[in-house]
DNA sequence: GATGTAATTCTATATTCATGAAAGTAGTTC
DNA sequence: GAACTACTTTCATGAATATAGAATTACATC
């Protein structure tokens, strides 16, 4: 969720900032009181204060009060824990989690599309060209064989030049044409454990 | 040094951002250009640019030119490296390497002492108390041991009430006293694997 | 209870920095 | 070469924050 980004920028951050850091590297020789680290910080105490209280809340120390001391102390395990998350689960595809990743393919799409959803041009770079490829590719299902007259008949709803769209998806690998009798599919990308898959399965008619 | 510190703090700068954040995120999925970026996160590419920059500068990403593009990809190394550097060995003392963590002690010291070192007054506060203590000890040498006599001697140069002084040294178990001859010595403290340890080796006379 | 001490909270200030607009750069297409 | 595209850099601005002093709180000592 959004929360998991709001934690792991709350730790970061508490680790993002030099005196916190030295901080942290005295209280791993001992606990001490707040007046011992602005001493040896040669800073206020009232920032020494500031400081301990974000690390604090990322979890990274705990004081315990000893009259009218506060002596902190450093959480070794929190450290230990934040390393592990971030090595062992590749948390990291997570942080993107409930983004839409489709923003860039809309905005392509808008930019080359008229109102009605037909394209008004066809983009130059072939990265903006095969956005438009997948979009129109939906229109085919798996599994099923077109003819080319039917082919035509689905790209005409984008463009006039429907040759240009029809050899773009074969070229790019999107579909497929048996040889001689000019049927069309649409091909099967399964992501095998080493990269991508092509499978060609049975087909009924359309 | 002080440059290890420096070096962590960009690291965590690195990471101490929302967006930058979800940048890895997106960037743990696959490569992917500036604009790309920019318009998944609903930000401007100049932004992003800096962003990326940054994580940069970290170590976290790098760019590939492709065309006029530069497509950016995640090191993923070095998120483990750095997760198994905090991790493992425990470089965190070394964070407070070069501070002078004696400050303390001296801040306490000049407080209660006068310009001739003699002490004007015993702090109230065991903690500053034991500072004291722990100073006068240096006048002993560890091995030897010494008549009352001799140790008020010591004292005295810092104190005249150098029966104070002397109980205190004992009861605080910096130094011992032979429970007959009256003669003392200072405890040697040893760091072992369980804590401290008091070790009583064989004495010549001072 | 009065005094004193350590810590925290409050307030003000200076610095850092995320952000986007605009200008500048590099590479591509025609 | 002209027009275009993606990117980067520069600049200005608003928000976040590190810092220290003042006020406040919590506790201890006399």
């Amino acid at each position: 969720m959004e929360n998991q980004v709001d934690e792991l920028v709350r730790f970061f951050k508490a680790l993002a900032e030099p005196n916190r850091l030295r901080i942290i590297g005295l209280l791993a020789q001992k606990p001490q009181s707040v007046e011992q680290l602005a001493t040896t910080l040669h800073v206020g105490e009232s920032t020494v204060s500031h400081h301990l209280s974000r690390l604090g809340e990322a979890g990274l120390v705990s004081a315990r009060a000893e009259g009218y001391y506060s002596i902190y102390a450093l959480h070794t395990g929190a450290l230990a824990a934040m390393a592990k998350k971030i090595l062992h689960e590749d948390a990291l595809p997570g942080l993107a989690l409930g983004m839409d990743v489709d923003a860039y393919d809309r905005k392509v799409l808008s930019a080359f599309s008229d109102a009605s959803g037909r394209i008004k041009a066809f983009p130059v770079q072939e990265k903006k060209f095969l956005v438009i490829l997948r979009h129109i590719l939906g229109e085919f299902e798996p599994g099923i064989r077109y003819s080319e007259k039917r082919v035509n008949q689905i790209l005409a709803r984008y463009s006039a030049d429907t040759a240009t769209l029809r050899r773009s998806l074969v070229e790019h690998g999107f579909m497929a044409r048996e040889g001689g009798g000019g049927m069309y599919w649409r091909v099967q990308r399964t992501a095998g454990p080493h990269g991508e898959r092509e499978s060609e399965p049975t087909f009924p008619r359309e």
